[in-house]
DNA sequence: ATCCAGGAAAACG
DNA sequence: CGTTTTCATGGA
């Protein structure tokens, strides 16, 4: 068991960082722990008040995963630009983004399209067990999130099974179209971010939307502000009233958006959006 | 039954 | 070209 002891004027919250819905790969046990497959680990983590208490990976592991060793003030103070942001950031105290592994948050996104936080957890965890490495840690079994090869190249068992519904040939393609994952991945990091952001897009199954979850959560491109039905209600409501249709998200509606955002909130508008989406107050 | 959920691709005019 | 329709799944 390894420890981290946080410094007074850390702010983290464990609970508002795994809860928050940016990630679907934790669990916990209603005792305080937590239990994640991160990369081909399994990690199990509590925080009781300044102390965190983990096993399964290394300090700088963690440090690294969390992002602890960004400096939250100054950003906070950066996208606190109103009282709206003011309540939402006051009620998830400690939320912080993680540095997901970037491949298995790709294809997390495209699996959440028109869908909810359940059935996505669900979708990849059915990746994981039909692809996946098996991991024993306390007794209970546990599965990686398989490589791009193991995808395309599985041997009769097949991505039909995961109950992905018109998102199946979406995974298939996009894991067929990403060949050597390092390559793939500096390739995106080395972008500036609307430049990124097309080049996710070519990808089957990623949209804006997607694009932009991927770029935040995986590639700490904090510029990205991604729009989802939840996010835009809020925006709509708080901050551009003038914004006032119900069908569906246009592109030209999603760019008015983002870009009042990033307007607004500055170049940590991504770390905004995710305290909007975390406290999603009416 | 109908609507909704961290949307995107294909079809349409 | 921008706009509308379709897509598979399960919970409410």
């Amino acid at each position: 068991m390894h420890t981290i002891t946080l410094s007074h004027i850390q702010q983290f919250s464990l609970d508002q960082t795994l809860g928050c819905g940016q990630v679907f790969r934790w669990d916990h046990t209603g005792d305080g722990w937590w239990y994640g497959v991160v990369g081909m680990q399994v990690i199990k983590i509590r925080q009781d008040g300044q102390q965190l208490a983990f096993d399964g990976a290394s300090v700088p592991f963690i440090t690294e995963y969390f992002s602890l060793d960004i400096d939250l003030q100054p950003i906070l103070a950066s996208i606190d630009r109103d009282p709206f942001i003011d309540i939402a950031m006051r009620q998830c105290t400690g939320l912080r983004l993680i540095r997901q592994p970037k491949w298995e948050c790709l294809i997390s996104y495209i699996c959440s399209t028109n869908s909810n936080i359940p059935m996505i957890r669900r979708r990849i965890s059915t990746i994981a067990e039909q692809f996946g490495r098996e991991i024993i840690f306390e007794g209970k079994t546990y599965f990686t999130f398989p490589e791009p090869s193991a995808i395309t190249c599985s041997g009769g068992k097949t991505l039909a099974d995961c109950k992905l519904g018109y998102r199946t040939p979406y995974v298939f393609n996009t894991a067929s179209a990403i060949g050597n994952i390092k390559q793939w991945e500096e390739t995106i990091s080395a972008m500036p971010f609307e430049a990124a952001r097309r080049e996710l897009m070519k990808l089957s199954g990623v949209g804006p939307k997607a694009a932009d979850c991927i770029l935040l959560f995986a590639f700490q491109k904090y510029e990205a502000f991604p729009v989802d039905v939840w996010i835009r209600r809020i925006m709509q409501q708080h901050y551009i009233r003038t914004l006032n249709t119900n069908a569906a998200l246009t592109g030209w509606e999603y760019d008015i958006i983002r870009r009042f955002a990033r307007e607004h909130f500055g170049e940590y508008c991504g770390y905004a959006q995710e305290y909007l989406y975390a406290a999603r107050l009416g």
